[in-house]
DNA sequence: CCTCATCTTGACAGCGCTTTCATAAGCTGA
DNA sequence: TCAGCTTATGAAAGCGCTGTCAAGATGAGG
């Protein structure tokens, strides 16, 4: 049964005897069609193994049944969570997902929303990334767009986001309720809202617990590990009476642990370290890894099902999300000793 | 200069005051024409911001300029970095891929090869999974496609993949070098021929020099963390006197390593660990870890490379590589108090 | 000045599907 | 039995673009 041209609808029609018509409305559903023609039609797609053409459809219906996503970079452990969920998301529907990578690169976003756009994608999920505010508010005129991990404003109903103070005030409550007062802060690039969130969090709790916020004791990275290990490097310069470590991710947690064990310092027995996302792979770390769980995986769940709310004009879910701690072995309780 | 309605070639070719036909071959480069009609035609498309429909193109050439990939998990660490260098080896050309997860089981493959192919992608790049070589072969008659990390037998000059066996040797290698005897290992799924390879290595080892093969020592994961911690409690209880481990893939090296840290047993000090794949994330590993690398992301580039010579019938590049260990921390010379 | 070759350009027929629109058939009720 | 309505179906006109074909324009050669 191979052939070499692929088969398109008339052929189905051909040799079920029925007009083009008939076959497209059997295969939308779009009205009541006989049922002996039903059957003829049905063999006949069986048997030629018809499959619609689903460029032609868009063309002809004016959508094309892709939603675009952006994300930064693919293989990046907490967006390719999220990239999951948006995957998982759309799975029974319709609809499918395309992704390209932003690289944290503003003109690399708007190409790829060039890309996408040209290929006339019904809606643009967008996570993260550096587009302002107001060119998405602009965009979302012409097609839904859905930011994730950003409030943009102007479509704060549909952006699908998180807490980040209050993650940053959970993580610190834990160290400080375990006796920590000399807690280090490894913040992320200050362009991103959510590092400042964070950064903010930590303050506020430093402050309401009466412990002077030390300037030296924040060393900013870019989320990458590396950055993370040179962080705790500078930290440890600066100041060996540091008790705790509180990382604005868990990329940068890890690279922290690895300067500790560089110079043999336990963890949590020396440095209790917490960390931000709760990835996969933290569970696993040596000791599992202390962090606040932003769910990535469920808001990229919740994005996808925002954008088909959004395409057919049902109510919006709620987008906002709660990062909650999550307790593993890289914490301890501050001895006296120390 | 909002508009409602996108604009079309007609539109671009009425205030241009010339033929749709002129605005096409100027778009696409098909002909020559006259410099005087260009130059109006240019700059109607700047005026009106008019964008190729890439559904309407895609019909009528018959190319959707779109590359199909099936990956087993968009968050599996290992396949996210080919997902990278695909999409990075596509980067340059006019063609984009789009991915789908088959989640390791054949129908989500086979289904997301449905889909693929009635979005009339120009071409598929399969990443592992469990698709049986005779349908791919046959696959291949209608489509280019390109499997990636097996070798599809037929398609030989075209499966990107690794000499798994030599991986394994090497890792083997380097632990008998640094004078393992009681060298355990955890194995892969036996139906993955990766792992079957991989196993084969390590048994070749032990043979060459002269050390019997217990197959006590060897047990079976499934390639996640746990398994692989699992798999590290099973060795222990049987043998207490393993002094390394070769794991067939990072991510159980570190389910491992858990598992031994839980147990207050030193690595390297009182086992060495390598592992397979050498995921950007083992470079962070306490210890960082001794792996078998297999570069994932140039890989993923060889494929993209690979459909675009096939597509434009350009001679194929050389799809085999070769994995070479990378020592760190998590391995070291067996002390003779042991 | 005319013929023939060369070059630029527009008309038009698709690509494979959807969706009006109109027709023919089938049914109801008086 | 026939007006008047509902239904199932086909014809045909797009969706936005490409590519063939032929016509018109231009210029070279005699």
């Amino acid at each position: 049964m191979l052939v070499s041209r692929t088969q398109t609808l008339h052929d189905v029609a051909k040799i079920a005897q029925v007009s083009p018509s008939t076959v497209s409305r059997i295969l939308n559903g779009t009205a009541v069609v006989s049922p002996e023609k039903r059957k003829q039609v049905e063999h006949a797609i069986a048997t030629l193994d018809y499959r619609p053409n689903m460029m032609a459809q868009a063309l002809a219906k004016g959508r094309s049944m892709t939603v675009g996503v952006v994300t930064q970079a693919i293989s990046s452990p907490f967006y390719a969570e999220t990239l999951e969920g948006v995957e998982q998301g759309f799975a029974d529907s319709l609809y499918h997902p395309m992704f390209i990578s932003g690289h944290w690169r503003q003109e690399k976003e708007l190409e790829a929303i060039n890309i996408l756009t040209a290929r006339r994608v019904d809606a643009l999920i967008i996570l993260g990334g550096n587009l302002e505010d107001a060119y998405l508010k602009q965009l979302a005129k012409q097609i839904p767009v859905v930011p994730v991990g950003r409030l943009v404003v102007g479509l704060e109903a549909q952006s699908v986001r998180i807490n980040q103070f209050n993650g940053a005030i959970s993580g610190m409550q834990h160290l400080i309720d375990l006796g920590h007062r000399r807690i280090a802060h490894i913040a992320g690039p200050i362009t991103h809202r959510d590092s400042t969130g964070r950064l903010e969090g930590y303050q506020q709790m430093l402050a309401a617990n009466g412990i002077a916020f030390d300037p030296s004791l924040v060393v900013t990275g870019n989320y990458q590990e590396h950055s993370g290990l040179l962080a705790m490097e500078q930290l440890l310069s600066r100041d060996t009476s540091i008790t705790a470590v509180f990382s604005a991710n868990d990329q940068m947690a890890l690279g922290a642990r690895l300067c500790l064990y560089r110079r043999g310092i336990r963890v949590p027995d020396d440095i209790s370290i917490v960390g931000f996302d709760d990835l996969f792979s933290s569970s696993y770390a040596t000791p599992p890894l202390t962090t606040v769980r932003q769910p990535g995986q469920e808001m990229g769940v919740a994005a996808a099902l925002m954008v088909l709310s959004l395409l057919n004009g049902s109510p919006l879910p709620d987008p906002i999300f709660t990062p909650h701690l999550v307790v593993r072995e890289s914490t301890t309780r501050l001895r006296h000793s120390q």
